[in-house]
RNA sequence: GCUCCCUUAGCUCAGUUGGCUAGAGCACCUGACUCUUAAUCAGGGUGCCCAGGGUUCGAGUCCCUGAGGGAGCACCA
């Protein structure tokens, strides 16, 4: 052992484990435990269990009486049941039960019983330190309020906040959810590269690494859609992926470097079935998580009651912003607009297109609260989606806004390659002019496309927003076990 | 990247206009207690006041720089 500089309550610690380990009693050997019951089924089905001999395990919570009789509260996966230690049936141990601490993990036996005040326990005739605990837990009742510190020791975190763990249980559900969704309607779920040379799909920075044998430059992937566009051009109809992708940009109560993100593409469908799909996702979730089709978000009430509200892009703006874009053809008319209503297009590249998207995240986005379909972005801002063959400015594309933040951004594919290729030009020529988040050249995808992408839609959803919407969390580290820190020192 | 706020015991937090040896609850240690449950009773503070400078007779407190975190803004979906 080290010599570290500890703190007397630490030292305790240590000094018991060594006087366990000096008597042969080193609890650190122990390799396994068999349980046969767990807390929450103990307590829901008392009677099943009542006088039955049971084995379970777990963590000690806290510690009550000490004279002769003592009571220890035992925490497993599943909740908590009290252990009930008497001296008479544990005339061996009973001394050295007394010197285990609250963080301990332990193994008893014994048989299921109410107390005299009618608290479900466990009389124990046998018990095993199977694991000592060497740092003190947080306190019992405040819990561990420390973002920094619930983030960094997140295992701490999950010990003694148990709503914390009911979050990633119905995170769990939720995915599980999903792919139920996605199987029973004929959905492949497959998976592509994290790693390659171009990272596309959308518009992002990317974490680039190295690779030392082939010695090249390789990008953690911002998107799955070009793999999975790839697939669809192989003959797979429908397919999806629902996975992490990384994206070397800020951080914020909506934004983690690193984040799951569900794609699904579908060939000869276009983006109104996509829509369809998206409120028949949402309802299906609603009701398989929360029993209801009412998400309680903090104190607004939101209601996934299929069909969403839809709306053009340029209407919401006319709408909420009382400026027609849909009328204008001169850039400078939209750009003198854009600044009668104070949004700062300076340095953007003229478009009508991009002025008013512009626009409608000043003026539009946050006011969308109820699920919304906003449908037919401009070609410019969306340089993967299919125009719209009554109107080119626009494409066939829509974002789903609840609660003031996009929850799906889906499109029909473009699929022809002149068209493609011409719009990734126009992505490097802004990256030339210093847009490190323009999409980059992808010629093989370029290639695919001429092989053939049959008509196809597809969807991108940010997984952990929507964890965020049904688990009522505000923030997205609230929702991500291992939230990206800055280290210390 | 910018602005504001936070950082004191293992945890949750007090700490006055700068003043003597640094405070509470939980946890912990010693002792009592054979049905407790935020157990109780008696006794005991166990501390790099985030780090480094500075002002001062004297700094947890005031000033500067830095670190980590939070909120907002910017960037971003």
């Amino acid at each position: 052992m080290t010599t570290e500089n500890l703190s007397e309550i630490l030292e305790v610690r240590r000094d018991k484990l060594k006087k366990l380990q000096e008597a042969g009693k080193n609890p650190f050997e122990q390799t396994s435990f068999d349980v046969s019951a767990l807390a929450n089924e103990v307590e829901a089905n008392f009677e099943a269990y009542e006088e039955k001999a049971v084995t379970m395990a777990g963590r000690i919570m806290s510690k009550r009486g000490q004279g002769k009789v003592g009571f220890y509260d035992l925490q497993d996966s599943t909740g908590r049941i009290q252990l009930f230690l008497k001296k008479d049936l544990l005339p061996e141990s009973y001394d050295e039960i007394k010197t285990y601490d609250i963080g301990d993990i332990v193994g008893v036996k014994g048989e299921i019983f109410k107390t005299k005040m009618g608290q479900i326990s466990v009389r124990v005739s046998g018990i095993v330190l199977l694991s000592k605990s060497l740092q003190v837990l947080p306190e019992k009742y405040h819990g561990l309020k420390d973002m920094d510190l619930r983030y960094r020791q997140r295992y701490v975190d999950l010990i003694v906040n148990p709503e914390v763990k009911d979050v990633f249980k119905k995170r769990s559900l939720i995915m599980r959810k999903i792919r139920e969704f996605y199987d029973a309607r004929g959905f492949l779920e497959v998976e592509t590269p994290v790693l390659s040379s171009i990272a596309g799909g959308a518009n992002a920075r990317p974490f680039v690494t190295h690779h030392n044998a082939l010695d090249i430059t390789l990008f953690c992937r911002i998107a799955l859609e070009l793999s999975l566009k790839r697939l669809i051009v192989g003959g797979f109809d429908k397919v999806y992926e629902m996975s992490r992708v990384f994206r070397n940009e800020g951080m914020d109560a909506t934004h983690n470097p690193e984040f799951t993100l569900l794609e699904s593409y579908e060939a000869y469908a276009n983006y109104e079935d996509l829509m369809k799909m998206i409120e028949e996702l949402y309802s299906f979730l609603a009701e398989e998580v929360n029993h209801s089709e009412i998400v309680q978000y903090g104190d607004k009430e939101i209601s996934l009651k299929a069909p969403f509200k839809k709306a053009r892009m340029v209407d919401l703006v006319k709408e909420y912003a009382n400026v027609d874009f849909d009328v204008m053809t001169d850039v400078e008319e939209a750009r003198a607009a854009a600044k009668e209503l104070h949004v700062d297009v300076e340095g953007k590249d003229g478009s009508v297109g991009e002025i008013m998207a512009e626009v409608f995240d000043e003026y539009v986005e946050d006011k969308l609260i109820q699920p919304t379909f906003v449908t037919m972005h401009p070609v410019e801002i969306s340089p993967l989606a299919k125009k719209d063959p009554k109107d080119p400015r626009y494409t066939e594309r829509f974002e789903l806004f609840i609660n003031g933040a996009e929850c799906a951004n889906a499109f029909s594919e473009l699929n022809d390659p002149i068209d493609q290729k011409e719009r990734f030009m126009s992505q490097v020529q802004k990256k030339s002019e210093g847009d490190d988040e323009a999409h980059p050249y992808d010629a093989d995808f370029i290639n695919a496309l001429e092989v053939g992408l049959p008509p196809t839609g597809g969807l991108g959803i940010g997984i952990d927003r929507l964890i965020m919407l049904f688990t009522n969390q505000h923030t997205i580290r609230d929702v991500i076990l291992f939230p990206t820190m800055k280290p210390i020192d």
